[in-house]
DNA sequence: ATCTATGCAAAGACTTTGCATATCC
DNA sequence: GGATATGCAAAGTCTTTGCATAGAT
C-alpha cells in the first residue's frame, strides 16, 4: 500500500478504495487531521469520542484499518504502548515524552548510519527508532520519574 | 544500577547483592551465558526449561529481576515482543529477523545523529533503535512475508 | 532458623473477534 | 437493496500478582 502524502485527503481516499464514510470515522479522521504530527494510542481516541456513544472496537478497527491503508502510520512507544498519527508523507521518527506522552518529529533517519559491513548479511524491511525523553512542559513543572 | 561488564560474572553479581543463587535461576543464566549476543523471549526461555519442571512465573519474574539489576537488557522487537540479552557491557542495538527471531549486534548509534535543535527542548532518557530484516539464513530458505 | 524464591493458580490488562442490527451508498 | 460498519459482548493472549510451601544461606 502507498502511504498518504501530506496533500492527500483521506476521507476521500477511503471512499475511492470502497469503504464507506460512516459518523465514528470522520470523527476519528477529524481528530487525527487536526492533530497532524501527533501520536495517539487507540485508548486516547477513544476517552475523546466515548461521549458521542462510539465503542472502543471501533476505533481499534478503524485504526487497523487505517494503518493497512497507509493512511496513519504505528508508533511503538516505551512501554509496550501503540500509537498512530496520520502519515505525513514523508519518512520521519520520533521524540516521545515518557510522562505525558506528546511527541514531536525529528527528521534524521539513523539508516543512514549503517554501513555495508554491519548488516552482516540481513536484508532491511523496516525500522524503529524513538528517543524517549521528557518533554519540555513536563520539564518545567518538574516532572521526574524513573523510566519504565 | 549499573550495567554487568563483559567480565563479570552474573552468578557472584546476584549474590553479592543479596540475591540467592536457585537452581531455575542457574539454568536460566547459562542459557544466556552461553548465547551472549542472541536475545530470547521469555517464552523462548521457558520453552527451553519447562522439560525441568520450571514454571513460566519463575521465568518471568528472574527476568525481570534480572533486568532492574542490570544484568540483562530488554530488547523491544518488531510486533511489541520484549526480548532479554546478557548484557554486554557496550551500548549496542540489533538487527531482528522477522522469521526467526535472531538477532546480531550493531555497534552504531543513531543518538550521535541528533543535532542540538532537534531536541526541541526535550531530555532525552533513552531510545530504541532495531532494525527488522531477513536473517542470512531464512533468506537462504528464500522467505518472503509481508512484515507485521 | 530465617528469609527469599518457586510453583500453582488466578486476576488483570489489553487485543482481537463473532454476530445481529444500523448505516451508508 | 445490498454490502459494509458498528455496537455489544465475549473470547484470546500475554502480563502480572497472591499465597502457601520449598529451598538457599
Amino acid at each position: 500500500v502507498t502511504a498518504l502524502t501530506e496533500n492527500e485527503n483521506p476521507e476521500k481516499l477511503l471512499k475511492s478504495r470502497g469503504y464507506k464514510l460512516t459518523g465514528p470515522r470522520k470523527m476519528l479522521l477529524n481528530i487525527l487531521e487536526t492533530n497532524r504530527g501527533r501520536c495517539f494510542t487507540a485508548q486516547d481516541l477513544y476517552e475523546q469520542l466515548k461521549e458521542t456513544g462510539i465503542e472502543f472496537s471501533t476505533v481499534y478497527r478503524n485504526l487497523e484499518l487505517l494503518a493497512d491503508e497507509g493512511i496513519v502510520s504505528v508508533i511503538r512507544g516505551n512501554k509496550d504502548t501503540r500509537s498512530y498519527e496520520l502519515c505525513s508523507g514523508h519518512h520521519h521518527h520520533h521524540l516521545v515524552c515518557v510522562n505525558c506522552g506528546a511527541t514531536r518529529c525529528i527528521d534524521s533517519c539513523p539508516m543512514s548510519l549503517i554501513t555495508e559491513h554491519e548488516w552482516q548479511g540481513f536484508t532491511p524491511i523496516g525500522h524503529q527508532f524513538e528517543i524517549i525523553g521528557i518533554c519540555p512542559d513536563c520539564a518545567k513543572n518538574s516532572y521526574t520519574e524513573k523510566p519504565g
